[in-house]
DNA sequence: CTTTGGATT
DNA sequence: AATAAATCCAAAG
């Protein structure tokens, strides 16, 4: 319901995030001190709690074997794994797509908000809709006594004696949330519900059209009232987190600039992040990191420390990128059912119970025409203890009894596993997954039909004869179609955009924008030209030990970066002297002398913030083993901002780049927003002085440089001699993997037959994409 | 494939 | 007396 995150349970009470609580003193309704101590009283002790804590110690076990391993990273394995990921981010950088207008739309207390316009009478108290065990969100009312959507009704009725609490009438809210629907597909039919009360919708399409509306007809937008909340942004992560700040009319934008969206991400606490929840938080929180920009700093150590999907994840957080095209909802992947009641300790009345929640299931999979093969039950005891226990079966099946057969196999383990003691059951459910896909479904249909053709009338004995209807299967193969990789899309994206100037809405900006790109284009293929010759002996600095490889082919500088990225000791020795002279190129140090771009920007009015400066001379002197001692240690330093173009920041910093001083004008710019007077930068890879002191533009040019031009320079190679050597072939492929491009573990989940679903939640449909 | 767990509403 | 239900996804075994 509310997407305010400090909702929940006690447990955000136990928490004391500090400003987010906005409990204004006085007037009625309690203060933070006094809610979390009646919350306490009413949880202490129970087996809830017990609960809780134990999982709370599982938590902290985690963080644990988190920190042992962070202790034994190196600073080789830190600085490798900084380069991988700024070439990530780079990659992410360049794809960035600001052309989206995303609408995130939440109803504010949406259910109250409905019982409230029935019942006028509700209007001046407190009230909430659930029950005694659970409520689904509260009016402002009852918010000021710190009553909360998620919180148990009868610790709420503490909180607030006078609390009204209102049963659910959720065939009115469907209604409702139905009518507000059609108003909201009038500026996107395809908008994207999450829930009753929430929505996705993009918008770039709309605003064009209504370009051309006449003037009358354009004045109004979405006609707001107080209930709803909308955020406006150029992805839906940001969307989202600008719904939670009814800014203006409960109404809040992301201007689609990058500088904008940094503005707005710089002090972002990662929690408000969907898809960050508690727990993550917590372990963030242990590595130092609460902001985005913390986020963005420790972007190596991540990557370590977490999974591949988790730390790309988090660096589009860190960079506020989210996805930009509202995927239609895919099929469902599971279907459930399951109910808390008081104890049930009798085997016959849990087989019973059983029995009917199977049937239950059975019902709504035929509302669905839906037919599984693994069946999951869940138990949860009186000590809030879940266990899940699934089998799948070979063929599809939907009715009750056919689930039952198997939901009871699983019980009846359970229960025989704890005998003689009892299950001391407070929930129950029963799910259905791995649904037969299209194939699977033209397969039955197929033989059924020809089973009917035979003439014959048998039915399958697992009694397929429901099956779903053709107008669903018709429609998936389109949906097939859409499948592509993330970069694809991507790419796909940009391609238009590249053509045509990016079209920014102030003129002004667009002067500086429109020129830059091609031209750094031009002079990027230029510098390809030169060093066409691909096996030429040339010069080339490793972005790995930044030593200058001279007269070397680029097949044995290939090897020679496989060797200093894969040997965590084997480049010791480049180590000293090549950052004496080269310091500026160490990545550890790097995030030091870096100047912070989001510090750069005062608070609005383009104000200098004092302190960058300092930190370069700081750390300008800081001995290299120093800095990357503590890069693998206490990472963040006093001030440390962003690293230069965060992201975008080259790990390839040239030698005897000063980057020192950065344009303190701050007017609106565009998206290019740093532009470096100092000395020309040379490009680590081509070599090639380039002439843009643009930051971005040349970081563009060295990851190009890097990633496409040896790989175009090794298919010429390859052309050229005729027989390709193998070694090229391994360098291919440690660039490709290095910026993110090889095919990843195929993912472990069904999806990898044919499904073409698209996942809602923004993390994983990112993170899918890149396996 | 199974189990657990995190996350969202 | 009393802390939900339904869904998705990912990790690890």
């Amino acid at each position: 319901m509310d997407n305010t995150k400090e909702k929940n349970n006690f447990k955000d009470a136990l928490l004391l995030r500090m400003g987010l609580n906005d409990n204004k003193a006085g007037m009625e309704g309690l203060d933070k001190e006094k809610i979390n101590k009646i919350i306490m009283e009413a949880t202490k002790g129970s087996r809830f709690y017990g609960n809780e804590l134990k999982k709370e110690k599982q938590v902290n076990q985690r963080i644990e074997n988190m920190m042992q391993q962070k202790a034994q990273i190196t600073s080789q394995q830190l600085r490798k794994a900084q380069l991988q990921v700024d070439r990530f981010a780079m990659e992410l950088e360049r794809n960035r797509n600001l052309n989206n207008t995303i609408v995130h739309v939440d109803m504010d207390a949406f259910y109250a908000a409905v019982e409230m316009r029935d019942n006028p009478e509700l209007k001046e108290k407190p009230i909430a809709v659930g029950s005694m065990s659970m409520l689904a969100t509260s009016n402002y009312h009852a918010r000021r006594f710190g009553v909360r959507a998620a919180m148990p009704g009868f610790i709420a009725k503490r909180l607030c004696p006078q609390l009204i609490i209102v049963p659910p009438n959720f065939d009115k809210y469907r209604a409702v949330s139905k009518e507000v629907k059609e108003i909201l597909a009038e500026y996107d039919p395809n908008f994207m519900a999450m829930s009753l009360d929430e929505a996705y919708l993009n918008i770039t399409q709309h605003l064009q059209e209504r370009q051309g509306w006449p003037e009358d007809k354009r004045r109004y937008f979405i006609k707001m009232g107080n209930c709803r909340k909308i955020g406006i942004a150029p992805n839906t992560m940001l969307a989202k987190v600008c719904s939670d700040k009814n800014k203006p009319n409960g109404q809040y934008q992301i201007v689609p600039s990058r500088s904008a969206v940094m503005d707005f991400i710089k002090d972002l606490p990662i929690r408000k992040v969907s898809g960050i929840g508690k727990v993550t938080e917590k372990m963030l929180l242990a590595l130092g990191i609460v902001t985005c920009t913390e986020l963005y700093q420790q972007r190596a150590l991540l990557s370590l420390l977490f999974s591949e999907s988790s730390w790309h994840y988090f660096l589009h957080v860190a960079l506020g990128l989210g996805s930009t095209d509202l995927a239609r909802d895919g099929e469902r992947k599971s279907m459930s059912v399951e109910r808390t009641f008081s104890e049930i300790n009798k085997t016959e009345e849990q087989y019973s119970l059983c029995q009917e929640l199977c049937t239950e299931l059975a019902h709504d999979l035929q509302k669905e025409g839906l037919k599984g093969r693994t069946v999951t039950i869940k138990l949860k005891n009186v000590d809030f203890e879940v266990k899940t226990r699934a089998s799948t079966v070979p063929s599809a099946i939907s009715t009750a009894e056919d689930i039952f057969a198997v939901a009871k196999e699983l019980l009846r383990t359970e229960v025989t596993a704890g005998s003689p003691q009892p299950l001391r059951l407070r929930l129950m459910g029963v799910r259905m997954s791995t649904f037969s896909n299209d194939d699977d479904r033209k397969h039955q249909q197929r033989s059924i039909i020809g089973f009917l053709q035979a003439g014959n009338q048998g039915l399958s004995p697992t009694g397929c004869t429901a099956d779903r209807t053709d107008k669903t299967e018709l429609v998936k193969p389109l949906e097939t179609s859409r499948k592509k990789s993330f970069f694809d899309k991507k790419r796909s994206e940009r391609i238009p955009n590249c053509q045509d100037p990016p079209r920014c809405k102030i003129a002004g900006e667009q002067a500086l924008q429109a020129s830059e790109p091609s031209q750094a284009l031009k002079k990027m293929s230029e510098s390809f030209k030169t060093s066409e010759n691909s096996n030429d002996p040339q010069t080339f600095i490793c972005p790995v030990c930044f030593r200058e490889q001279e007269g070397i082919s680029l097949e044995a500088f290939n090897e020679h970066v496989d060797a200093c990225l894969d040997g965590p000791s084997t480049s010791e020795n480049s180590e000293m002297p090549s950052y004496s002279h080269a310091s500026s190129a160490d990545i550890g140090q790097q995030a030091h002398r870096a100047v912070p771009l989001w510090e750069k920007r005062g608070h609005g009015d383009g104000e200098i913030t004092s302190g960058d400066g300092a930190d370069l001379t700081e750390t300008e002197d800081r001995s290299p083993k120093a800095a990357s001692m503590d890069a693998v240690g206490n990472n963040h330093s006093e001030g440390e901002g962003y690293p230069d173009s965060q992201g975008k920041s080259c790990p390839l910093s040239p030698a005897n780049e000063t980057v020192s001083t950065l344009s303190r004008e701050d007017s609106a710019q565009p998206c290019t927003d740093e532009v470096v007077t100092g000395r020309a930068l040379v490009c680590p890879v081509c070599n090639l002085e380039q002439e843009t002191s643009d930051l971005t533009l040349f970081n563009i040019h060295v990851d190009i440089c890097l990633n496409k031009g040896i790989i175009q320079e090794l298919r010429n190679s390859e052309v050229n001699s005729v027989k390709q050597p193998k070694g090229s072939t391994r360098s291919t492929d440690r660039l490709q993997k290095a910026s993110g491009k090889t095919k990843r573990a195929g993912r472990k989940t069904k999806g990898s037959t044919s499904k073409r679903t698209k996942p809602r939640d923004p993390r994983h449909t990112l993170d899918g994409f890149f396996k």
